[in-house]
DNA sequence: TACTGTCACATGGTCTGACCATCGTCAATC
DNA sequence: GATTGACGATGGTCAGACCATGTGACAGTA
């Protein structure tokens, strides 16, 4: 993990004088925190710790891993900052049941340290959500279907509301990357989302922009609605391009 | 942040008499390091902080933030456990100049802690991966497409050997990825490889498989070198799903 | 019987002070 | 000029203390 040595480093351009070549492997020192989040993890990857399941109190814990409060305590910190444990004062620290709370928290930060394309997530995006669509077409439930065909519904209530239609907007793109019955795809489209979403703010508040998107969206559903996998691929791509066309068209204008 | 409470959990389930159900919202109470664990990114997203730059030393942060010397390094170590910072013994704390270690770090974790199912895995791989390939047709340098050709050619000499051959393997496809000139597509080829590289090893070893896969290899990057995109999407899927076929086979006869 | 208040206890959250190992620096030394 | 050694700064670790909060048991009350 965390590497703490430097790496090796050879400082052969020295001096006139030619040395031996000592070969070594640097020394590998992890620090006890590290060691501690890394057994946590196989402990819970393991299954040894369910989710749910409430770990023995700090000072326990001190005692079985030999350690020191705060080492271990750097170490459950880190943990439940990434959602991993959740500690609550007076009640203990156990594995969170929600490990997606996991993946949100440190996209939130990806998306802070690194900022990529916009070009670049939406080409991706195409990509992602096509294939969400092509697979809900293929996997959806009835129940799902319905609950997107009223969702667009709603979505016309709001189309002069750019605020609320966004969300709703939001909303329609992760259901149908759920019904997709892909995890993998669900939480990739929501990364991705995240990212865009205030490009994505601007695109919305173009005039026209939302009668014309909600269009585009009945004509996505219909087509999963049809059990029609390509078909529902292609509206969701040409919906996707087109709202690069609406924000391009935007940015320009600004 | 990190949610202090627990959900609602309205125990409406509770005995015969029926209760008003109460609305209220959990107390968000967040603690010191969760805070200084946002300052600290946010400081680094704002640019204030560049990656290589130098933070203060922990004593001075301690009076900095105005708070202790335990709840400073939890936040501390979180941040560079994750690979957000670097630090080392008596050279001081520093932004991590690498920034993808942090994914890196932080996908390990991910697919420790939740399984993704192996067919969502491929189907998502599939989509990404015929992107980044037609990607490629349509960006990678001559030098890009020359490195791989060569790459082919070295993978042809270890037909024999199951595991150099997985290598060499995984380097074509992330050198595609990247001659996609899409980060994004990068980042999460390079990301899905690592959750199924356990599988990999397993579709290798099959019999007939690794010539099959050259042959394969050869088509796409033919078709990257015409420079045509859809081509080289449907050679890359192609390439997948027959690995897909050569998983399932093995999986099966096991 | 059902609710409510109280109290001891366990637990996580925070602070302080201390010691150690390591690194960079720079003067002293050969 | 190269090597060495002392010194200060720094992160890593530990131990002990106090606080605020949640839990559970128990008694009191309607």
């Amino acid at each position: 993990m965390t590497p703490v040595k430097n790496p090796p480093m050879m400082t052969a351009t020295r001096s006139s004088k030619s040395r031996a070549a000592f070969k070594a492997r640097p020394i590998q020192k992890s620090s006890i925190s590290d060691d501690i989040v890394q057994q946590i993890m196989k402990q819970i990857s393991s299954g040894n710790l369910k989710p749910g399941e409430r770990l023995p109190s700090e000072r326990d814990l001190c005692k079985s891993f030999n350690t020191g409060r705060s080492s271990l305590r750097e170490a459950l910190r880190c943990l439940s900052i990434m959602g991993v444990l959740t500690a609550r004062v007076g009640e203990g620290t156990s594995v969170s049941t929600d490990g997606s709370k996991f993946l949100e928290t440190v996209m939130q930060w990806r998306f802070i340290t690194e900022k990529y394309d916009i070009r670049n997530l939406m080409e991706t995006r195409i990509s992602l959500e096509g294939l969400a669509a092509a697979s809900s077409a293929e996997r959806a439930t009835e129940d799902e279907i319905a609950a997107l065909e009223i969702l667009i519904e709603r979505m016309e209530g709001f189309v002069d509301d750019a605020k609320r239609y966004g969300a709703l907007d939001l909303e329609f793109h992760l259901g149908i990357a759920r019904a997709s019955q892909n995890q993998v795809i669900y939480d990739l489209v929501s990364l991705i989302r995240g990212q865009l979403v205030r490009a994505l703010a601007e695109v919305l508040v173009v005039p026209d922009a939302r009668p014309r998107s909600t269009e585009e969206h009945k004509g996505i559903i219909s087509s999963i609605r049809k059990r029609n996998p390509e078909a529902a691929r292609k509206a969701m791509q040409a919906h996707l391009e087109a709202a690069i066309t609406r924000y391009e068209d935007a940015h320009v204008s600004s």
